[in-house]
DNA sequence: AGCCAGGACTGAG
DNA sequence: CTCAGTCATGGC
């Protein structure tokens, strides 16, 4: 009963309102083409990589027709590094993509029917090249489950203005979140994609330190 | 020029 | 389990 007081921190939510308030709805995951296979592979490509360079390497798929799963498990190995080569890691990534669309194009159907968000979670984990925070970021923003991605964002944004140890374990920081906001896709869509917003501000930058202004004051 | 970007894997201790 | 080294491109 006491450390279930302790747990809660009010700051969550208020800062999730005044984000929506000042930033407004973000529209999260971009994708163009809607596919869902579009956010997964998005997924994979943004690792450690700036999403400008990933929105290249997507443009290079689809123009080259290589805009499926399938395509994708098809693809010689060397076209496809040239073509995701913007965004970084070309020759991991290849291997990964190839992987991911192996998992998709035998347990997509399933999922998409089943409501069992941790076992999805635990296959999605067991592919290499997909770690705690990519598999969340497929659970949330291609299969829609209510869960709450950890990044390096988010670890700055809790470092600085919720008072958590930014190195924290990413299941801590992540339950965290959970225990404290409503369990709802809708929401932790929003504020992720909220922190994101807000880490573009030059007051949020890795090397800078002061806080932000109105925002975040009592 | 150098730092950073919507991480994950591997091997060492 | 924690930590450094590795992977690669493009913008600022």
């Amino acid at each position: 009963m006491f450390c279930a007081e302790m747990k809660k921190n009010p700051l969550i939510c208020l800062y999730f309102d005044r984000l929506f308030t000042h930033y407004g709805k973000q529209f999260w995951w971009p994708c163009k083409s809607g596919q869902n296979w579009e956010i997964i592979t998005g997924a994979i490509l943004t690792q450690n990589t700036a999403w400008t360079n990933v929105e290249k390497a997507l443009n290079n798929l689809e123009e080259a027709g290589m805009n499926t799963a399938e395509k994708i498990l098809y693809c010689p190995e060397e076209k496809l590094q040239e073509l995701i080569a913007p965004a970084g890691f070309f020759r991991q990534k290849s291997i990964y993509l190839k992987i991911m669309a192996d998992f998709y194009l035998t347990r997509d159907a399933f999922y998409k029917k089943s409501s069992d968000m941790n076992s999805l979670r635990k296959e999605l984990l067991s592919l290499k090249g997909v770690g705690r925070e990519t598999a969340d970021s497929i659970l949330l923003y291609a299969y829609n489950k209510p869960i709450f991605i950890i990044d390096a964002y988010t670890r700055r944004f809790a470092s600085r203005h919720l008072g958590l140890d930014e190195k924290m374990p990413y299941d801590d920081m992540q339950k965290i979140f959970m225990d404290n906001l409503q369990k709802r896709t809708e929401i932790f869509n929003e504020y992720h994609a909220l922190i994101v917003q807000l880490c573009k501000e030059s007051c949020m930058k890795k090397g800078c330190n002061k806080l932000c202004g109105k925002l975040f004051q009592e």
